[in-house]
DNA sequence: GATGAATGAGGGTTCATTCAT
DNA sequence: CATGAATGAACCCTCATTCAT
C-alpha cells in the first residue's frame, strides 16, 4: 500500500519529533506525544507510518537531506580552497545553531538503533559533496594527505565540539568563538 | 553470619550493562535483560541500587573514574609539555579502544536524560586534571590562548571522532592513524 | 467519527470490581482481575480512569452517592417523624441487603487507605440529608438531644451491625430481624 | 518442626505488626516492615511463623484473648445486672481506648481475606461469656427477648461506632459521651 | 482519510519466602 | 537460632499498534 502524501501533516508530524527529542532524547518520545504535539491522532501517524522506526528514520534522512543544502550555499568552486571550505565550515555552525534541534535528533540518531543500516549508508551518500571538496583540498595539496573521510571527520567534529562546549558551558556562540575554533580546525588541517 | 553484599556482583551488573548498552543503546536496556546477562534475579539488582536511574548513575562515575585514572598513568609533570599532552592523548585513546564499551556508554550518558546533574558535575570535577593540563599549556605559551574548556573540548572531540571514524570506516586502529589524528590535532591547538 | 468513551465499559468495570472485592477485600484485588472479570483489557481500565486509586474512589463515590439516593425514596416531610425514619431505616437495610456488594465495599473503603480525603469529604456531603433528618427530631423533641453525628452514627451502626450479624450467624433476614433491631435503635435514640 | 519459643521475640514482633497495621492498615503491611519495626531479620520472623498469614492469625488470636480479659474486670456476678453490663460496657470501651491499636487490628482483619475461618471461630467462643452475660439477662428479664447474638452484635456496634464516631469527628472521649452513648445502647435493649 | 478507544506484551519495581553463611 | 542477600512471581502501569466507527 502507497502512503499517501499530505506534505502538510507530514511537516506537522517532523516538527513535532523534532521539538520532543531536544526535550526528552529520542528514546524517550512516544507515539502519543508527537501525535499531540502534532495536533492529530495517535492513528493518523501511522498513515503516514508504517512504525515508529519508519517515522524516525524519514525523519533522519530529511534532515540530513535539508542539512546538506544548507552546507553548500553560496559555495563556489571557483573561489579558493581556503575561502570555500571557511565558507562551508560556517554554513555548518549556522546550520547547526539555526536548527539546533535537527542537529541534536541527528547526532542522538547516529547512536541509536532506531536508525536502519541502510539510513545510514543514504546519510553517507548526501555527504558526499562534502567528500569532493576535501580531496580537492589534497589534490590542491591545501590540505594534509590524510584519509579523507579522517579528514572530514574531524572538521566535522570540531564544530559538534564547539557547539557542545556552547551548550555546556552555556556561553553563547561570539563571532570570535567561532574564529577560534575554525582556527584550530583549519591550522591543523592545512598544509 | 550473612552472606554480605557482594563486590563482585556490582562488577557482574555493571559489566553486563556494558554489554549491553554497546548492543542497544543506553536507553533500550531492560533490568531483566542486566539481570540475565549477569546471571542472577532481577530482584537482586534492586539490592544493590534502588532502581535503574541510580544503577546507570553509579556506572556512569564508576566509568569516568576509572577512565581519569587511566589518562595520567605514565604522566610526569617534569617532562616537556609537547611530550605530556601526547602520552596523554594517546592514553585516552589506548583507553577508548581497550574499554571501547565504556566509551560508548559515557557518550550516550552525557546526552541522556538519564544522568542527573549531580552526575554530570561529579564528572566534570573528575576531569580537573585535564583541565590544569591544558592551563600550564597555556601559561607556557605552548598552545593558543583560548578558553580553556573550548581546547578541551577540542582536544577530546579530535579523539572522539577519530574513533567513530575507525567505528563507521570498519577499519582498524593502526599507529599510523594514531599519529596522524593526533597531529591534526596537536597542530590545531599548538602556539 | 469514532467509538466514544463508554458508559457501559464503566459500569462492567465497576461490577466487576464490587464483586471482586466482596470476594478478596478491597486490598486484595488486582488491576488484571478487574480487567479479566470486566472482559476487557487491562490497559483499557487506564482510559476510564488514571490509576487503580482513581478507580477505587471514583467507585466509592457511586456507591455513596447511589445508596443515599435509595435511602429516602418514599420520605416525605410532612409525615410523623417517627414514621419517616423508620422508612429511612428501613431503605437503609434494603439497600444493604439488596447491594450488599456496595455495602460491604463502602465499609471496607472507609477504613482502606485507597480513600482520598476529597473523597471522604464528598461523601460526607452527600449524607447531610441524613443529619437533616436527626436534627428535625431533636428540634422537634422526638429524640434524645445529643450530638448529631454521634446518633447518626449510632443509628448507621445499628444497621451495619444487623448486617454483619445475619453474615455471619448465617441467618437470613426475617421482617422480624429488622423490626426487632430497629426497635432497639429507636427505643435507644427517642425521647 | 515445632515452632521455638522466645516470648520476647513474639512481643516484639507483634507489637511491631500492630503499630504498622494502625499506620498503613492490614493489608498495607510488609513482612521487611515488621521486621524492621520488631529489630530483627526478615528471616527470623519465619523461625516464629511459617508464613504471613500465620502471623497474622495467631496476632488475631492474641489480641481477641486478652482483650476478653479486661472485658470482665472487676465484674462481679452477684452484683445487679444493669451494674453488671455498664461495667463491663465501659471496659470495653477503655479497652478499645487504651488498645487503640488493637481494636482497629481486630476491626481490620475481621473483614480481611487473611483470617482463617478456624480463627473466627475460635474468637467466637472467646467471647462465649459475654454470650452467658446476655443470656442471664434475657432471664432476668432486665433485657429485651431477642437473639443474644443480636442483642450482643448490638452492644458491641455501639461501642465500635462511638469509637468510629470520636475518630472521624476529631473529638476526645469525654465521660459524657461514654455515658450518653451506654445510655443509647442501654435505653435501646433494656425492657 | 481520520479518529482515539482498545489491546496486551512488556517495562520497572516490590515482596513473601528461601537459603547460604 | 539469626541473618539479610537472593529469588522470581506478580504487581501497576505504559506504549506501539490495531481497528471499529
Amino acid at each position: 500500500m502507497v502512503k499517501p502524501r499530505d506534505d502538510k501533516k507530514i511537516a506537522q508530524i517532523f516538527s513535532a519529533t523534532l521539538d520532543l527529542v531536544e526535550q526528552k532524547g529520542v528514546a524517550g518520545i512516544t507515539m502519543r506525544q508527537i501525535a499531540r504535539k502534532a495536533k492529530m491522532a495517535t492513528g493518523t501517524l501511522y498513515i503516514y507510518f508504517k512504525d515508529k522506526n519508519e517515522l524516525i528514520n524519514a525523519l533522519f534522512i530529511n534532515c540530513r537531506s535539508s542539512s546538506v543544502k544548507v552546507y553548500f550555499k553560496g559555495y563556489n568552486a571557483k573561489e579558493k580552497f581556503a575561502t570555500g571550505i571557511k565558507k562551508i565550515w560556517k554554513n555548518i555552525v549556522r546550520h547547526r545553531i539555526e536548527n539546533f534541534e535537527e542537529a541534536v535528533f541527528l547526532e542522538q540518531c547516529y547512536h541509536s538503533p532506531f536508525i536502519y543500516e541502510s539510513s545510514k549508508e543514504m546519510s553517507h551518500r548526501m555527504i558526499q559533496p562534502l567528500y569532493k571538496l576535501m580531496e580537492r583540498g589534497k589534490r590542491e595539496k591545501k590540505i594534509k594527505n590524510l584519509d579523507t573521510f579522517l579528514l572530514l571527520t574531524f572538521m566535522v567534529g570540531s564544530i559538534t565540539e564547539m557547539i557542545r562546549y556552547a551548550r555546556y558551558s552555556g556561553k553563547q556562540f561570539t563571532e570570535e568563538m567561532v574564529e577560534d575554533t575554525f582556527g584550530l580546525c583549519w591550522q591543523g588541517m592545512k598544509n
